[in-house]
DNA sequence: CTGTTAGCGCATTCAG
DNA sequence: CTGAATGCGCTAACAG
């Protein structure tokens, strides 16, 4: 017995708010069932005649209500979104813009069919040191959580994130919580085998230029260097060890002051920056003319690409092709198809460099602030 | 008299789900308070003592307590993120790759200090037809709405957002709602300043280029285009205006097709596909020489580029300009430092060419599906 | 300054 | 197959 009436509520009148909003209380008293039934017609549950059903599914339409997935979520335990969020400052590593493109692709290609809300927490983009990068998860707006950027050693949040229980992965792993759920690859060895091969030309003196200082993937490098220097009984000087930071002016300087000690003879570019012309125009002011006084392995993420057309070697990392399996992973993980956590591991490949395309300077998405 | 204690609730033993979450109920049973009071300090309201305000803080954050924004919205009727929702099914407007990253920075500029979540609806991508495009805001999650992309005329769930009450911008007109919020450009004056200038050059037979059939920038196109034609008493003949879709492979041979007939002296290119080579090539197919025997007005989204090198003279539409001020726009309607709805137009201007820079083809975000 | 109470909108017991 | 009652976690009235 509604004593409320369809077009009543439908405020044909135009003054701007008044537009109350329809509850399942409302469609259960105009259908003249209770709410429960509404709520298993909502839900494609069983328990409710075939003509009932439909009857309630055209009241739903015609006044075009929807759930609240607030009051859903607070009560089925259900949150709403695929969250994305940067565990890092965001000074400290400016995305590109193709890496941009290239994780919105991929999150398209994994969840539009489930047509899921994509959100991306701007919090670790605000200026406050510090913010809550995990928010997403713990307010619990996020039903699963995709961690993009380095992890600190001393991160607390992640294992927030972990306890949860709410499906998550990490593009890198964390030497504090080898249980956490990630899809990587393998820096360590991508740095002992871009070590080892300078070795084993008979360098004695190899340097490193490297970025995320204080950050895992910067401690993977420097470990899977010293692996391989130990391994030639070789002592580790830290001048040869030089960390460089996205946006940075002066990366030609810094290759500059580290070739300046001329018994440097090789030179491992695992900086990332992908800023091949900076990296050239340091080596030339430094008097360095590759395959001749110098010898050099930069890392790559693209197979048939280099940063540098000079190097003897490259090393590919094929960081996107260890998330795009994570990300499928996740999306089962989020379904119910697995469970996590999950543990992808890619190893990295070192070529031999014959003349391949050089790649471009990336475009950082938004540069750092000053 | 906290029954639970502190410890005991953060599940030191590593089994995978337990950790049960914390809510102000706990909180306040833990300090020895009401609810009340706990939610107080979280919302940085007054009404709570220095000290007891204190005390309160430090246990949130002492146990790592975080509000169910679930919870918090359903009951203050706040919701939780800024929106991005595409009105269109997907395969008629595919988004450029540069328009997505535009985009982000623009929201990173205006919301990061806000840590705000922007969520973008993955809906409108999937493969029904006719899917939801507003359930962000009709299941109130979006605290704001920005629609990108074309609408149809006969689009209905716009009045629903409007009437909802929510901030919210259209990135263009609707015919049936002029009171819609918007920032646009106003393109029946691009179309029309396109065939005036063509016209008053002698022209009679001027041919137009055009996308978005069926919707709301389409019809505004068409309309400028016959208004000029009606100030110099000449009819329209429907052979002259051709339809294009983005992805589509034939853009080439539908220009050779419509310059088929050497009647036709003039080109106006609005099909915002940017694809200067396919044009080119099409008019060459049909024997035209720009300059000779066609002449060419484009449009374009930067004032100093064209999409055609050997074209007369090009209309700059900023779209990208009205956005930005609408976006700030929104945010100020967001967070109540003023009214809506937004009215933005901007105008678009006519240059005379003369050998900017032709912009390349724009690189679509993901390919429209078969 | 603080506590008590109610209810936001929904899904889920448990009865009938 | 359907209805009544309960409470998810929180904020906002209103008392004290």
């Amino acid at each position: 017995m509604g004593s409320t009436n369809v077009e009543a509520m439908n405020n044909s009148n135009n003054n701007i708010p008044p537009e109350r909003k329809w509850t399942i209380y409302d469609i259960a008293r105009e259908v003249g069932v209770s709410t429960n039934t509404v709520s298993k017609v909502l839900n494609r549950k069983p328990g409710v005649g075939a003509a009932m059903r439909r009857r309630i599914e055209e009241i739903i339409r015609h006044v075009g209500y929807t759930p609240h997935i607030g009051a859903r979520g607070l009560r089925a335990k259900r949150n709403a979104c695929i969250g994305v969020t940067v565990p890092a400052p965001f000074d400290v590593v400016p995305v590109s813009q193709s890496f941009l493109l290239w994780l919105f692709t991929l999150l398209y290609e994994v969840f539009s069919d489930k047509g899921e809300y994509i959100c991306f927490d701007l919090n670790p983009f605000a200026a406050g040191k510090d913010v809550d990068y995990s928010r997403g998860v713990s307010e619990r707006l996020f039903k699963a959580c995709l961690l993009v950027g380095p992890l600190a050693p001393n991160d607390v949040r992640l294992s927030q994130i972990h306890r949860s229980g709410i499906p998550y992965l990490t593009l890198g792993r964390l030497d504090a919580m080898p249980e956490c759920s990630s899809a990587t690859v393998d820096y360590v060895a991508g740095a002992y085998m871009s070590a080892r091969y300078l070795l084993e030309r008979g360098h004695r003196r190899v340097a490193m230029l490297k970025a995320f200082q204080g950050f895992q993937p910067g401690i993977e490098r420097r470990r899977g260097y010293e692996r391989a220097l130990a391994e030639f009984d070789l002592p580790v000087d830290e001048a040869l060890i030089k960390n460089v930071t996205f946006g940075g002016r002066d990366l030609a300087h810094r290759v500059e002051d580290l070739l300046q000690d001329h018994s440097v003879t090789a030179l491992i570019e695992c900086s990332a920056t992908e800023d091949g012309a900076s990296i050239r125009e340091g080596m030339l002011r430094a008097g360095r003319r590759p395959g001749e006084n110098i010898e050099v392995v930069s890392w790559t993420y693209q197979q048939d690409a280099s940063v540098l057309r000079e190097e003897s070697a490259h090393v590919w990392l094929p960081v996107r092709e260890a998330a795009t399996e994570g990300v499928w992973q996740l999306a089962d993980w989020t379904y119910g198809r697995r469970n996590g956590p999950i543990n992808i591991v890619y190893q990295p490949e070192l070529y031999e460099t014959c003349g391949e395309k050089e790649i471009e300077k990336p475009k950082r998405l938004f540069e750092p602030r000053e």
